[in-house]
DNA sequence: GCCTTGAAATTATAGCCTATTACATTCGCG
DNA sequence: CGCGAATGTAATAGGCTATAATTTCAAGGC
């Protein structure tokens, strides 16, 4: 991405920075109401341009959904990476996933954006949202601290991301509900956490002790 | 559902059964599209009526989603109570969670619909929708033989339903792809059901053996 | 058999949103 | 300064949801 320079709008009829100013408005739009919240007429009304000015910076809505996605994904990847940096009592893994777990309930209309719409299914593989959606999945894989690398690790942590992904959009659908048990999120995660460390390790010893990677 | 009668549609006024010709056509184009292929214009034309027509029988669009997931979720959960009921090698677990991968990347855009969509998040507690969501979660614990009842039971089922749901849903995203091994989705699904089938007797063991039901 | 009644469908229309086209304004670089 | 590219506007088309007023039809009571 090259710097956008911000210009300040001394007169009115050019905006200065209309591109960025959208995908921040529509970021804050989705936030409450998901994707579907973003409403390109009303964003442009709002920050005082007209209808039509959008489409010199977008192609069209999908287009405009991409960056804010992109944008979504920058955030979200810096909060993760500031949650297993910072030193605590809690293994990284723990951390991370309670970190994906809040955000993915606070936020969750940019958390569906991500990884809940057709924006993303539709993203080609080697894309800027694909690449980012796979920085996420780096951090994981960072955060699951093991002595294996390669096909052991990563499984497990296709696994950790699925599980964690699932009780995110599960709650979020208030599927999460126990028929006998009201459970919490957090101890939810908290297990999924521990009982695939323990899995992990099961696994590698398994493999041949120290006859890691793959 | 009272039975709805279906009628010869001897002049061309009266279509005799729309509202379920309504509902079986938005499921099949959901099938494909998902549910923002539902499109209440195309759909009565298509049927031979008017635009208007399906007014009559839905209050709204997000009505006549309702009726299609409730229909979504007749079927699926008709398919994974078949998946558990047949005799096989294979335990009940293993079957269904295979079943539920298969019809969630098969027939994705219905299963978006059931668990992905706001239809089913704005829908109430008590209502067809939730229940019918129950329903599925009830089998799933069906399909945990396991001693225990009560807590960790249903624990364990949420997890395994959750990551069940990770694994659909990352893998429609095209997210389920790591960057050293290309893995087999069902791999790792049968991963995830034997992982939690020894988690679970694991954690059975340590509250006590026999002292079942928390 | 006729006539009333209500369900089901129709035509017409309004409103919102996306998107395009043609025109206007401004920026900034030579 | 002046010109071209970038940015914005006005006008407009097209699609979808939804409502209002009107029409068609079946059925049952008298």
């Amino acid at each position: 991405m090259p710097p956008r320079l911000v210009r300040k709008p001394i007169n009115t009829y050019h905006h200065g920075d209309l591109r960025d100013a959208l995908v921040q408005a529509a970021l804050a739009e989705a936030e409450q109401g998901g994707p579907e919240a973003i409403n390109l007429k009303a964003l442009a009304t709002r920050l005082g341009v007209s209808q039509p000015a959008p489409y010199r910076h977008f192609a069209d809505r999908e287009a405009l959904l991409e960056a804010v996605t992109a944008e979504a994904f920058r955030q979200f990847n810096a909060i993760l990476r500031e949650s297993i940096g910072k030193p605590s009592k809690q293994s990284k893994l723990s951390r991370l996933a309670q970190t994906t777990l809040d955000f993915g309930l606070r936020r969750n209309g940019i958390y569906r954006l991500m990884f809940a719409s057709r924006t993303m299914a539709c993203s080609p593989k080697g894309g800027e949202l694909h690449n980012a959606a796979m920085e996420t999945f780096g951090l994981l894989l960072e955060a699951l601290e093991a002595p294996a690398v390669g096909f052991l690790r990563e499984r497990q942590a296709l696994k950790i991301w699925a599980a964690l992904h699932g009780v995110v959009m599960l709650a979020e659908q208030g599927l999460l509900t126990g028929q006998v048990a009201q459970i919490s999120r957090e101890e939810l995660v908290e297990e999924i956490v521990e009982q695939s460390k323990l899995a992990l390790s099961v696994a590698i010893k398994a493999a041949g002790g120290s006859a890691v990677a793959s």
